[in-house]
DNA sequence: AACTTATATCGTTATTTTACGATATAGTAA
DNA sequence: TTACTATATCGTAAAATAACGATATAAGTT
């Protein structure tokens, strides 16, 4: 038996479009690479910590971590608040809440 | 109040590594994309329907639809079986009820 | 065997992503 | 002001992705 056989729509109702489609996708691609992967778990166990923390826990470069911190920022995974000349990131929770809530739904 | 104000550890756990998170992040990977995407959710209205269909339902050329179909399926989201000349094409939900399972717990 | 159908793969091009070092910016301290 | 710290942005290069037309492959048909 293939995974065909099951009936059709056991598995998703996939009621979304528009732009709550567009959001949905681009938080799938924030997290579609292991070192932004490895940034949010980080930032489980590191609450509120500062870029410098995830620098020296990542083996690259202190521009491409930025970068990533920039990706994650402009999906919807975490926020970032100036807090002196540091910056101190946090999961955003309340969007994570909702990917969670539309992945539950959805598949 | 900004979000960086909550209790830590509020919307995550991710306790996950090693294969299964290569496994998830490939995941996301797939459906990163707002054409897979599409695919994905023609499948659930359209099961076990083939190639062909989903290229007459989407704007782009048949090369570029085999391709995602071939992302699809190399990242665990659909499975493919040859149905004479024809390839009959599934949403893999197995594997979908593991990510379900997997972002469910870990966010 | 020759032909048709359906789909995958090839070769190519344009765009995006990922990575880096170097530099700019913004806050803090001397 | 000058210097220091932390981080973002710039410029660039290599790699991956997305798109296409053309071609190959594989199954069914005549």
């Amino acid at each position: 038996m293939t995974e065909c056989s099951g009936i059709p729509t056991a598995c998703c109702s996939l009621d979304i479009s528009g732009q709550e489609l567009v959001k949905l996708v681009k938080m799938f691609k924030g997290l579609s690479n292991p070192i932004r992967f490895e940034i949010i778990k980080f930032l489980v166990t590191h609450p509120a910590c500062i870029t410098g923390n995830i620098v020296d826990f990542l083996p690259i470069a202190q521009a491409t971590v930025s970068q990533h911190l920039k990706v994650l920022r402009d999906t919807g995974w975490i926020v970032g608040v100036t807090e002196g000349p540091a910056t101190k990131y946090c999961l955003y929770a309340q969007n994570i809440d909702w990917f969670k809530t539309k992945v539950g739904k959805i598949f």
